[in-house]
DNA sequence: CTGTTAGCGCCTTCAT
DNA sequence: ATGAAGGCGCTAACAG
């Protein structure tokens, strides 16, 4: 690191007092135009900036906000929240915040100094995503370090939030498969989100009904948790229900679905011929997986941005209020089909 | 964020002075077992930590390494990329450092103030993924900020770096065609990197020259830069060689391979009964891929952990030598067929 | 309108 | 072995 100036050296430079070019550099009241033109080019000459580390001892800030992921979360997790992350860096620097990665473990030891596990002890605010130990939120709840959650359909109200509703995205995807002629409809879910199941078996049954239509509560498959056990569920589910089974699947979230369709066609059923395909997501796989995945899509770099909005308004001790990011746009490719 | 402890009152409250605080503290000689065993246990039971900042101030350093990918790469770096995160988010974690990530615009406007486009104007070292401008890195050298470039295949001794050796496996994957019995062999190739084309056309010449084969000129693809041209590239290849196509192609990277199987098949060749594909990187989407490929596969969370050791090191100013990954590991899957 | 000064929390000589 | 004092670079109160 190279010597850098100095407000002192800056100063001297023009020939004024420190303060005037701190007042200068903040644009504050105080200083007459012509200093301040003097300043100003001294400054842009010599190219200098003040030093951010002097300012974070000032301001018992860091400027720095963490974005933290369970250490564990599955390369499709990753791979959804890579674009958020766009989102999170440009506002973030917007912001003039730098924005750091820190992992935490699933769990935590008993009693263990959370300090240094993540984010190094300090950043001025975090962002958390996917299912977070009650654990940890309560830490940053002592130290009254604020925080959003990001895609984490916790209950409502608890926390700030950033979520998808999946309550209309699963209506809307629904109603697409019976739009295409599909009567017989099975949904493949997880449940180890309460409210997120909550909402995606109502926008479910909203589109269902709104029909006429009825499910047999065999087709509600709603105890998966990641690819694995998705494939696992699927095969089990076409054995099970091999004398009756439903011409169209709603997947909630494209890894399920991505799952579903493999073990179905390891089966030896086709798709779409056999069985049609939607889900939600639009994680950047679906596209390269055969046939390609029709789903829902939203703005997750929006969903990163909205986040840093939040979490820099909780920093300044303004009000935020959780926001929900609403999306109807099917992405339509190749896994539905037509029935006539 | 709450109301932090100070050595000062840490000192009080242990009936001692700061300095013997700082002492224990930073593990220094010069203070009596007793006293020290005293303030430990004070600073166990407040959970006391020294505020980073004003060892920011003093040391004049950041503890932040910055992670810099430039803005407009593609997913499929993304995610090769993703697996590097990790190693260098442990290994930096190891080392005292926040990690935080900072996206560059591939150019820079004239005359422009870089200090605030990149790490907002503080870390205390950087990590460069794939081709960075020539520009930018000489600011860094200017600011006499170290850095470390991955993946980069820069001409040799020019600074410090974490490169795969791809003369190796490329050579691996090749020899891995002709045990297959395959004899006509193609490369798809990019060039816009001419050490990474030497030592990929190197490795492959090396291969096939061992086995007494010769390549047509023509079988040697070289210009692809990213899937679409990749993609391009081998529907001209496949038209214009129709009367004398290879049986087999070994792919400068995973994205590349997908791109050419796409094209192939699209065309009604089938993969790997026609063309048998063999590629380098394992990127997560070439399994998803059909025909899921085979590919050589690097430890890329070893690489990353590897560049912030040799950051680290020229943080400290000892010095540091680039290091090479090596990997003859194959991954095999289906996209290459034995010939009888 | 300008300059002097104190202090953010820590670390490290230098005396004691 | 311990305590006092100065300073890292900046900002903002307070005099002038």
């Amino acid at each position: 690191m190279k010597a850098k100036m100095t407000v002192k050296e800056i100063a001297k430079m023009a020939g004024v007092s420190p303060t005037a070019v701190s007042f200068v550099l903040n644009n504050k009241e105080g200083v007459s135009e012509k200093t301040r033109q003097r300043v100003e080019n001294i400054i842009k000459a010599t190219n200098y900036t003040p030093d951010k580390n002097a300012r974070r001892l000032y301001f018992k800030k860091s400027f720095n906000i963490c974005l933290a992921i369970t250490k564990k979360s599955s390369p499709f997790a990753d791979l959804f929240y890579l674009d958020v992350l766009k989102g999170v860096l440009q506002r973030g620097m917007e912001h003039g915040y730098n924005v750091m990665i820190s992992e935490f473990p699933e769990q935590f030891p008993e009693g263990r100094n959370f300090s240094s596990s993540i984010a190094g002890g300090d950043t001025d605010g975090v962002i958390f995503f996917q299912d977070t130990p009650e654990q940890l939120l309560r830490y940053f709840d002592e130290q009254e370090i604020p925080y959003v959650l990001v895609d984490t359909h916790s209950q409502a109200g608890r926390h700030i939030t950033v979520d998808t509703d999946c309550e209309l995205s699963t209506f809307v995807a629904t109603e697409k498969l019976i739009e295409n002629g599909h009567r017989k409809i099975a949904l493949l879910c997880s449940s180890f989100l309460p409210e997120f199941y909550l909402q995606v078996s109502s926008g479910f049954m909203r589109a269902v009904a709104g029909h006429g239509l009825s499910v047999s509560p065999s087709y509600l498959i709603r105890d998966a948790y990641n690819e694995k056990s998705a494939y696992e569920l699927m095969k089990k589910f076409l054995e099970e229900n091999r004398d009756d089974l439903p011409t169209a699947f709603f997947c909630a979230g494209d890894i399920y679905a991505i799952a579903a369709m493999n073990a179905a066609m390891e089966m030896g059923y086709r798709v779409p011929d056999d069985f049609s395909f939607i889900a939600m997501d639009d994680i950047i796989i679906s596209q390269y997986v055969r046939p390609q995945l029709t789903t829902i899509t939203y703005d997750k770099c929006a969903m990163g941005a909205q986040a840093i909005d939040l979490l820099v308004d909780l920093i300044n001790h303004k009000p935020a209020q959780s926001v929900v990011i609403k999306s109807d746009r099917i992405i339509e490719r190749e896994s539905i089909r037509r029935l006539v």
